[in-house]
DNA sequence: TAAAAATACTCCATAGGTATTTTAT
DNA sequence: ATAAAATACCTATGGAGTATTTTTA
């Protein structure tokens, strides 16, 4: 059976053109490598050397195995040097879910940093609801998700990457458009578009309990599941919409974004993955953003 | 060291997922299978399989190191056919020296022949002239010749491909054009072209001694090295030439050939190459033109 | 508790060493 | 006579076997 050592044997010998010399630089004596070399032609079925006990050269056969040897060697040493990437987390791809609003504040920041930090790891996008990321977490298509909190489910971590008020959306033609900043009950009379309550559980709560620590139900006119979605409705003149602030990032003519009067429960996105069986990648993965949440975007957080 | 049994181990149990049943594939038991796939993991430095006792998987590094794997093995594969090829001379290249004759007579077919025999033997074809092929050939820049015998040194062998008469080349214009064949005596007032006598002493003797027996010496107005240019002086009205009959093949407005009345001696040309050192592809390619003489070319010898 | 991998040990095949011979220059 | 590879023989490393233990689903 050929091994390897034939091989580096043979390339010793190859390029040495002399056994003598070759089994010096294997830090092996002569007959045995003499004696590998044969065996290696055993193997092979075809003589590698014309010797003519003064000098050693290369048959065609012998020539053409040589290029083919040392491309194999070269090319085991890129595979060792590769997985040793991979097993740092260095190489790869990793699946990433996201809820639409994370475009607005933390993905970009991130996806640029991965760039930086890992160029080799591709990285595979996915815009999902929590729950669908939920679902695609367990089912190991996902790596990570940014999600809306809160996540009951266990055999998670989570991190939260970013917080943020709400905001009311209206559209430019407004009245209240005109005034700096709006008290929530002035909105008691507007028709709302919301989002479905199983999108985004926690968001949903939020802002439904807002509205009733100023006394009123919102007027549901119209529900949508992304936010691009929404805030068209808003331009549209069809009601008003109470939103996470970083939506202010997705401008569009006709609509308008004004803070509350009143404080407002913060916004949360948090990154989740699964406690066990995560591969390197997504741990180098994990380990940038704990740190950017640590240096940047933790002290932007409003 | 990993070897190559390492990669031929982690290929089996890779492929199964399941210590046992690779060790069964590999004719091997469990034990030793599991500690060579241990070794090769501290060769690397990185775990190849997540083991939770129940079940193996590929770790991502596993993966990337399996799809190299199997690449190198059957790179190995791929360089043993390849070896072999080369052994058996249906591989590689030949360096092929001619005298621009041989254009005209025996080349075409045996290069044919060679390309439906050898397909992935790389041919060299180099127009010289008989002494050029002889230093060439000591020198191992080229592998075969095609010359204009005798050759007088030692050290080849040779084989006698092509015999064929002289004949006339005269300008279409010259009154005796206009006979079927030509007596050579009546040539003895007109100009000759002919080549330098070192470019090919056989055939340069064989000529003058020819015109010896019908008593003339002829009367060289001009000297050309190869017999496309000796047929330009002809078209060019400088004069006649005595040229072996195959360059009728080279057919030039106002040059016409014509055979000649007297018996000629043969021209001849001779595959020429080393007694010793001979790759297989050379012996190959000298076993398809010796076939090739017994068979077609030396049939239609003249 | 049952299936599968790891551990412990034993053995022998063979890689590699030493001494010597052969061969071609 | 000499340099270099081949041959002969020996040694011991380590690959592979058997028996057993450990682990977790």
């Amino acid at each position: 059976m050929i091994e390897l050592r034939h091989l580096r044997y043979f390339l010793a010998v190859a390029e040495e053109l002399h056994f003598g010399r070759a089994a010096e630089r294997l830090h092996m004596a002569q007959p045995p490598l003499s004696q590998q070399i044969r065996q290696l032609e055993a193997e092979l079925g075809f003589k590698l050397f014309h010797r003519t006990r003064r000098q050693v050269e290369l048959t065609a056969a012998g020539q053409s195995f040589l290029e083919d040897c040392q491309a194999i060697l070269q090319r085991l040493d890129r595979a060792i040097q590769r997985g040793q990437q991979a097993n740092r987390g260095e190489l790869g791809q990793l699946s990433i879910g996201f809820v639409s609003s994370a475009t607005y504040n933390v993905l970009p920041q991130i996806l640029r940093e991965m760039r930086i930090a890992l160029p080799e790891v591709t990285l595979k996008l996915r815009e999902l609801t929590t729950d669908q990321q939920l679902a695609a977490l367990k089912a190991g298509r996902l790596d990570v998700g940014f999600v809306r909190p809160p996540v009951e489910e266990s055999g998670f971590e989570e991190l939260t990457v970013w917080r943020e008020p709400l905001a009311i959306a209206l559209p430019a033609s407004h009245p209240l458009a005109a005034d700096p900043e709006i008290p929530l009950r002035s909105l008691t009379p507007e028709p709302f578009i919301l989002f479905p309550r199983p999108l985004a559980p926690g968001l949903y709560d939020q802002i439904i309990s807002l509205c009733q620590q100023a006394e009123f139900s919102p007027n549901v006119v119209q529900e949508a599941v992304q936010m691009q979605t929404i805030i068209s409705l808003v331009a549209a003149e069809i009601g008003v919409a109470i939103v996470p602030a970083s939506l202010e990032n997705l401008q569009r003519t006709g609509v308008v974004y004004r803070p509350l009067v009143e404080p407002t429960p913060q916004a949360a996105i948090a990154l989740i993955w699964q406690k066990q069986g995560r591969s390197p990648t997504c741990d180098r993965f994990l380990e940038i953003v704990q740190h950017l949440v640590s240096t940047q975007l933790g002290s932007r957080t409003k």
